[in-house]
DNA sequence: ACGCGACCTTGCGGATTTCGCAGATCCGAT
DNA sequence: ATCGGATCTGCGAAATCCGCAAGGTCGCGT
């Protein structure tokens, strides 16, 4: 009884410890994996429905996903398009930089306005998305707070216009 | 007794019957805003809990809570940082159209592979993110699919190196 | 071979939370 | 003045969450 996939857990993804977040190297099973793909839908599903999906108890899964939480691999949050919810300017910033891009992107990351920082490769070394609440505070943001910072050498904006698309459903598919 | 905040929430979102998302702005009262901040903080606080912190009801909370969610309005879901979860190549894509925007816009929607698509003003007209398994997948989205759609007049791909930020917190600086 | 640690399972209450519904209220529209 | 719709509050009942305890299994290092 109760058998159903389980799909035998076995020692599968071992080793190849690399890291991939800022330091630390979760390393996720299938099995935690189809647990983020629930909760990717439906974020308050209950543990035991989750359970059921993924072939686990009810306990384990909430061992589980509390551990993914605790690790920071993965939060349960609302999320909304910015627009609707009072900020009305945001844009995407490519910048360019001289010297040691890490550091330019650190000082993003703590700019509350940043709401996403990316190192990329390409014309542009950096791309950061900014929510502000009106054109003034995003033109302040911009030039007196990004071009401020030493080692920025250009930058290039793209303000929106309509958000079209927001998923959060990769292995959904 | 029990006032607090609540603000009087005066008939502000009439209508909205209509799929927000897009064009227009739903209007949302303080209230409501403070539920999605609560939830931007844990999206699994229970509702009584936010009841307390908002001044409402736990019944209140649940049915404005439900109908923020049927309204599309926000969303309660897990989010991860893709690359930890196996997805290797990302990218942003800077697209360049020729005649109707939104219609390509639309199409990109369509694609699983694509998680983000946003209008703008500069020089590219939609800027689209991509989560792809390995680079041939990536190559394979942007030159066969992507560049494929009529209209499309030129693309700039800037491949992601590292993930600095991702937030999901307006309001609650 | 043995013990240890990591992880799962089953089972179980009690505390909490969710859920549906009936009864107020408020407010604008007829 | 009154009707109707939207919203809030107040309940029980059902479901879920949470901690905990007693095993079981598997892989691994000594």
């Amino acid at each position: 009884m109760h058998s159903e996939v389980v799909a035998s857990r076995s020692a599968d993804q071992r080793d190849s410890s690399r890291e991939s977040r800022n330091g630390n190297s979760p390393q996720l099973d299938a099995v935690s994996l189809a647990i983020i793909q629930q909760l990717q839908e439906d974020g308050r599903r209950p543990y035991a429905a989750i359970g059921k999906a993924v072939g686990l108890s009810e306990a384990a899964v909430r061992q589980r996903v509390q551990k993914l939480l605790d690790q920071g691999v993965m939060q349960i949050v609302a999320v909304t398009d910015p627009l609707t919810v009072g900020f009305r300017r945001q844009a995407m910033v490519g910048i360019n930089v001289e010297g040691d891009v890490e550091s330019i992107a650190d000082a993003l990351t703590d700019m509350s306005e940043v709401e996403y920082v990316v190192m990329t490769a390409g014309s542009f070394d950096i791309l950061a998305e900014i929510v502000c609440e009106d054109d003034d505070h995003l033109l302040d943001v911009i030039n007196k707070r990004i071009r401020a910072l030493p080692g920025v050498r250009s930058t290039e904006s793209f303000v929106y216009l309509k958000l079209k698309k927001q998923t959060y459903m990769w292995g959904t598919r």
